[in-house]
DNA sequence: TTACGTGTATTATATAATGTAGTACACCTA
DNA sequence: TAGGTGTACTACATTATATAATACACGTAA
């Protein structure tokens, strides 16, 4: 389910944080269901609870999953979506960035617009 | 020229490299032309020469600029594309963050594709 | 040649991010 | 009550980042 990258050099929580976040949006966890726990998670991709934990915090901040002490963690029913300017322009500069990388890589940027389109099939509108 | 914003989490060598591309791109840095020297700029944004050695490394490396011994650092005259599979899937993996963060953020993919033209006209074409 | 400005290399140190380890607590369900 | 949840806390190790202080090799110009 999640697959750690030991050879990636982005930490561990901002794997699980990336991958769970495709994983529901591409509909393989389904809204309401229940995500592995903490100490499941942390077992089985061979990682401290404290990491998982941690992504756990931020994917409930985001509006991805939520938490019922006692119970465990769920894929949300309905995602809110949580409008931030800040996030928005954060995701500018990415892209920009991106852009620039993409020319010295020689890539164009035809390329850039047909790769989002691939990504839109892949992940696109099922939630 | 080269702003360092210390609110920025991104390391400062890194928003070394990503200003100096757009400069170049932007044409504002033109083929040829003479950059800062490390020891200069370095004073200027008020960092240690090592920092500023270690971005100026890196994009040597990409082909943005060139060293002359005991002459200084020069924009490249002709860019030399360096294709590069693995740079090609970090840039999609990266473009696939965007797009994932970007729903939980309430952002639309024509958004995106908007902002990627907007960029286009922003740094494009000038060199 | 001499003086100066280049980039580069090296070593040491400090701080923060990341990850591990162990423990404890509060809450829910069976 | 017993066991499974998420959470909180402290301590420690490792790595990335940045600074600091030198030193070196090379090219240019006085």
């Amino acid at each position: 389910m999640i697959q750690i990258d030991p050879r990636n050099s982005s930490p561990i929580y901002e794997q699980i944080i990336k991958q769970m976040k495709e994983l529901c949006l591409k509909g393989i966890l389904k809204p309401g269901e229940k995500v592995p726990s903490v100490r499941e998670l942390s077992s089985m991709i061979v990682a401290n609870p404290n990491t998982v934990s941690k992504a756990y915090k931020e994917l409930e901040r985001e509006g991805v999953i939520e938490t019922l002490r006692g119970r465990g963690t769920f894929v949300t029913e309905t995602v809110q979506i949580k409008m931030n300017e800040e996030k928005v322009e954060m995701l500018k500069e990415q892209l920009k960035s991106i852009v620039v990388d993409a020319y010295y890589a020689g890539i164009k940027i035809d390329d850039i617009q047909n790769w989002i389109k691939e990504i839109e099939k892949e992940i696109g509108g099922k939630r």
